[in-house]
DNA sequence: ATCCCGAGGG
DNA sequence: CCCTCTGGAT
């Protein structure tokens, strides 16, 4: 519980030190960090980001090859109603909320948008199952376009490595997007994906060899 | 603040 | 069995 280490009375020139060396050793550690979500385009890894809320990546993988073969753009997706969508997500969490989601989502591409995905933040967020956090997603890993999406991995982890105090997900993208150059957000929120994901877990995080240790307040806490 | 919600890990 | 998973809408 009580916290071994830390760094509570860290200046914020010392912690910008410490984010340049987090962001050099995440490169060197995971120098391919992407997305392991499965798509072929942005409307794809919309649909796959809008299911992966609460759910692996692994069970939304699963499902999308027939969802997209069925629902291979905007167009067919506004056809759609959400009975017909459930059967291909029923293995996915939330599955009821994200095919009534997913159905209006459809619509609102079409209606709105030319049946394209938006590549504004702003426009984003108003679609049905787009929260900051799925928007923030599409915007760098389909468009290119600098953010650094807030999840439970990156929430999680801004709090072990000390990187925020927030706990609000805007608050600690805020703090984070601060802290690593624009160009490396992406990056930055790929590889803290991938090392929560298969290092620094929610319950037995593996501190032993974690590239991250002599940098991580945490350290020595598991 | 609460609800939604299946599958895999420990 | 309990916890967690690239959250969002009400």
């Amino acid at each position: 519980m009580a916290r071994k280490s830390g760094y509570s009375k860290e200046s914020q020139k010392a912690k910008r030190v410490r984010a340049e060396r987090i962001l050099i050793a995440l490169e060197a550690a995971l120098p391919h960090a992407t997305t392991e979500l499965s798509h072929r385009s942005p409307y794809e890894l919309l649909v796959a980001t809008v299911l992966a809320a609460q759910a692996t990546d692994k069970s939304v993988n699963a499902a999308t090859p027939a969802l997209f073969k069925r629902y291979p753009d905007a167009f067919h997706l506004a056809k759609s109603e959400p009975e017909n969508i459930e059967p291909f997500i029923k293995t996915i969490g939330l599955y009821k909320a994200k095919a009534k989601n997913l159905s209006l989502l459809g619509k609102k591409l079409v209606d709105e948008y030319g049946g394209e995905v938006p590549s504004d933040l702003r426009e984003l967020i108003k679609l049905p199952g787009v929260g900051m956090k799925t928007a923030k997603v599409v915007l760098g890993s389909a468009f290119g376009i600098p953010a650094i999406a807030v999840d439970t991995h990156l929430t999680r982890l801004a709090s072990r490595l000390a990187l925020s105090k927030e706990t609000h997900p805007d608050k600690i993208s805020h703090d984070l997007e601060s802290l690593f150059p624009r160009d490396k957000w992406v990056f930055v929120h790929h590889a803290l994906i991938l090392h929560g994901r298969y290092r620094c877990t929610a319950r037995n995080p593996k501190c032993e060899g974690c590239p991250l240790f002599v940098d991580c307040a945490s350290r020595g806490a598991w």
